[in-house]
DNA sequence: GCCGCTATTCGACCAAAGTCGAATACTGGC
DNA sequence: GCCAGTATTCGACTTTGGTCGAATAGCGGC
């Protein structure tokens, strides 16, 4: 059987010229469709060793680079590419950062975007010319963002998604009753993941998994 | 005594210039300084009428309409010009959403900001001529955060003190000992800004305070 | 196969969070 | 001054959260 391809991105249109690259990199790739984040990671329980995944940050369920580091910490082998509307150099080293093998701006050409999608095949990283150009500091990717991804990488899966419940506020009974377990399983969850996350209270641990979810774009300070 | 016309903005060289703003507008007013969020509310403290305060929504303390919404919850009376770097139509209806009776961006001239202030003082909201140019939406002003807005502003001081602390993660016990009172007085405040906020756990709670907190200007969505 | 490692699960126990009712104090209107 | 409304405070009780120790299951290496 083929490896598959993966394409996660909540807009048809888009799927559709994304395939379209694929195929050209690709040939005889079976390729995958998902339009939201849960619907990601159930074709990846399908498909756990796919050649590629192209990745919409701006996805149903998708906040920041959630989707990308939850993804990267469940199926590390994966070469992902990022797909984004936002076109700043700072997210385009943000996702390199947080593991991306390449970042692809929606408004690249599929010539472009089959250059990438060889370029990650091949095992290089990729990005596109706008990201180097304009000078400036190559982004030191803010020491506490590389801190929490770090540790955000090391839960596991079922952490995961304790985790993201936590961030909506939900009780460790919902929870409980959400993963078919015990509620005294989802504390033990909760309380591996705020070790490994370094804090001591689920507030803290939501707070940090705040951090990751918003790009707040700021870099204002100019008076 | 002269009624005070407070200034709150971390960059000295910015508050002189305000200063000599101020003293066109208000002839011979008692100018109070802040640099911190920390030092404006002392401030308010000491001099609970002020003529006029003038708010940089970018200071040590303050994330996003934080400093402006408390202000507004607190000392109701007090018109507040809020200053900023950042520029955005967005961000200038936002500020006036939240109660600011004006907004004045850092790159204007003097006129322009003693304008602005005599406009305040005269009972009128003022906006720069670019707020209203480019034509566009007058801004929604987004229905979740108007309403989390409005519930914030019920809050009362003390209560608003615990949900920061809240929001820094602290523990009960830590926000008593903060503000030497006993934990069941804590807890006490904690129940009843959750019942305002209309949320039933602190996770909540804090959740809702960081929507307000972080201006992701965002805005994608195109394909 | 066997062993060590980790993920996942759980129950029992203690600490923290949240509810309820109530007392005190301060404010603004009459 | 008096009253109504609200802010602030607290103790007692209940619910939820978090720790500890432990059992089971799966996985990779030797």
């Amino acid at each position: 059987m083929k490896r598959a391809v993966l394409i996660a991105d909540d807009h048809p249109l888009f799927r559709d010229a994304l395939k379209l690259a694929v195929a050209q990199a690709v040939p005889g790739a079976q390729i995958v469709e998902a339009d939201t984040v849960h619907s990601l990671f159930a074709a990846l329980d399908a498909h756990p060793d796919p050649e590629l995944l192209l990745l919409d940050l701006n996805m149903p369920g998708a906040h920041g680079f959630n989707a990308l580091v939850q993804a990267r910490a469940n199926f590390p082998t994966v070469p992902i590419v990022v797909i984004s509307a936002r076109e700043d150099r700072s997210i385009m080293h943000r996702a390199l950062g947080h593991g991306a093998a390449a970042f692809v701006p929606k408004s690249a050409s599929i010539d472009l975007i089959v250059a990438a999608l060889r370029a990650v095949l091949g095992g290089d990283t990729w990005l596109p010319a706008s990201a180097s150009a304009g000078g400036l500091d190559p982004s030191p990717l803010d020491q506490q963002e590389l801190d929490a991804t770090a540790r955000l990488a090391t839960l596991t899966p079922q952490q995961f998604r304790v985790l993201s419940m936590l961030s909506a506020g939900l009780l460790n009974k919902q929870i409980a009753a959400e993963l078919n377990v015990s509620e005294a399983t989802v504390k033990a969850h909760v309380s591996a993941l705020m070790q490994k996350l370094g804090v001591s209270n689920r507030t803290q641990a939501v707070l940090l998994a705040q951090r990751l979810s918003l790009d707040q774009g700021s870099g204002d300070s100019t008076s």
